[in-house]
DNA sequence: CGTGATATTGATACGCATCAAAGGTAGTGG
DNA sequence: CCACTACCTTTGATGCGTATCAATATCACG
């Protein structure tokens, strides 16, 4: 859990990182809201201190309380299996909210780790029903946010149902490059907040066959690969890869 | 499309078929919610007549207007790949709401076709919006329903991302026994209402494989299989397969 | 600067896709 | 009602892709 016990406090006197002013606001809030629901919205936001790498935002079958929206930093989100095994659900990038699988169960269904230094927004979904319930724009903004996922889900069951390790990260590599040109960010040229490791369990591959269809891009010059630093040199091939074939061009993965 | 012209309103007016007298409200209504309040919401469900075999409910990339709740039957929902290839993305049963990876584009992200002789309430998007705004114990319970739908996706993610066919199978299994458990029916003995080759294409499993499979459960003892009928006879052994370890007891997939 | 985590690369094994063919089932029309 | 066709299901033989095991190289962090 974030200790939110006093920096909320602070923050929300010093009246900084609102709502209003937040750069992310087109992003996580595309509403027509008027100034004084929004108002009413960020009064409900807490706004705790940052969380550090490998610090949990939320655990599995904690009570749920709350969804959060990403400020800065990047999230995993990932299950225990009845094996015992990690089983990463999800990564979750600044302007994109987490925790909605929990609303129906009142428990989270998933842990939420932090892969570097990420600040959050927290909403309690409590008073987030009550606003909404007043809002009419923002009810549907947040029916649309779950939407988004279930559609970003099955999008993924897709990829992991049918295709190949290489297709597979091809994917995954649009997908990213697509969420960091929503963020006003390169798509071309990112940082991996994630470890091979977590890119592996989350797409069903071994490490070593990750690690391997890196080398392989990087040799097909379709890829520059530096650590974390990854720069699409040849993104035609990598869409011709993520749909299997070669003939259709390739739109643009996870819009909107 | 569901050719709705005349049949609405003949049910309309025999005053059948309505929420309050439908056998599936503890299942797709268990909210607490008044008489009157019932009344509203069901003064928009549009009632048709049943689809057949084949006929499609809605056509992937056609305007989203409605979310829809089978009353009787089962439906299939797929996409269509790039490379031109249908992906099953999900089954829906009776009792289960289909149609809710439309809501943020507008548009209807998938198509969805009748396995059999299928009955739905069409709930016109607009309308709800309307009558959530009005009812708090209904808005939350449309929040929870695209909850399950996250969950139940990254569920099925989980299991094609990690799993053997054999596990995948065992999964699929114990999620259908489960839902027919939940409608008061048998969670030993059902039938599936979907071919061989729809499981295949779910699982991301060739058919030959299912089949495979499904024979290889019966020399065990675990399965007791005649075309579509499927008798679960030992559901412990099914359930350490699903998990794919031994060790640990087996916990009922997709409650709640 | 060392120590454990993370990443790469190679060799081998195995599960599942694929190809091929035969049996079964359901729906159609004579 | 039966015959016919098209699809669905099952079973077998083979090959490919990826997991797994093993070893080394590199990075991150105290």
């Amino acid at each position: 859990m974030t200790d939110s016990s006093n920096s909320t406090v602070l923050f929300r006197h010093q009246n900084v990182n609102h709502c209003a002013e937040c750069s992310l606001n087109p992003i996580c809030l595309p509403v027509a809201i008027d100034p004084e629901e929004l108002d009413r919205l960020d009064a409900i936001i807490q706004r705790s201190r940052p969380l550090h790498r490998g610090d949990h935002l939320y655990w599995e079958e904690t009570p749920f309380e709350a969804i959060y929206a990403v400020k800065a930093g990047a999230l995993k989100a990932y299950t225990t299996t009845d094996s015992g095994e990690e089983q990463v659900t999800g990564f979750y990038l600044a302007g994109e909210v987490v925790g909605m699988d929990g609303i129906h169960t009142e428990q989270h269904m998933s842990s939420a780790v932090a892969l570097e230094t990420t600040s959050v927004c927290e909403i309690p979904f409590d008073r987030l029903q009550e606003l909404t319930q007043n809002i009419p724009g923002l009810q549907n903004h947040f029916f649309k946010l779950m939407s988004r996922e279930i559609q970003a889900d099955q999008q993924l069951m897709l990829l992991l149902s049918k295709k190949t390790a290489e297709s597979r990260i091809a994917s995954m590599l649009l997908s990213l490059a697509e969420r960091y040109k929503r963020r006003r960010l390169s798509d071309q040229r990112f940082r991996l907040p994630m470890s091979r490791s977590d890119i592996g369990n989350y797409l069903g591959l071994a490490v070593e066959t990750v690690s391997r269809i890196f080398t392989r891009f990087q040799n097909q010059n379709i890829l520059s690969v530096e650590g974390k630093e990854v720069t699409i040199l040849d993104r035609d091939s990598l869409c011709k890869i993520s749909v299997g074939q070669d003939e259709p061009s390739c739109k643009p993965a996870r819009t909107g």
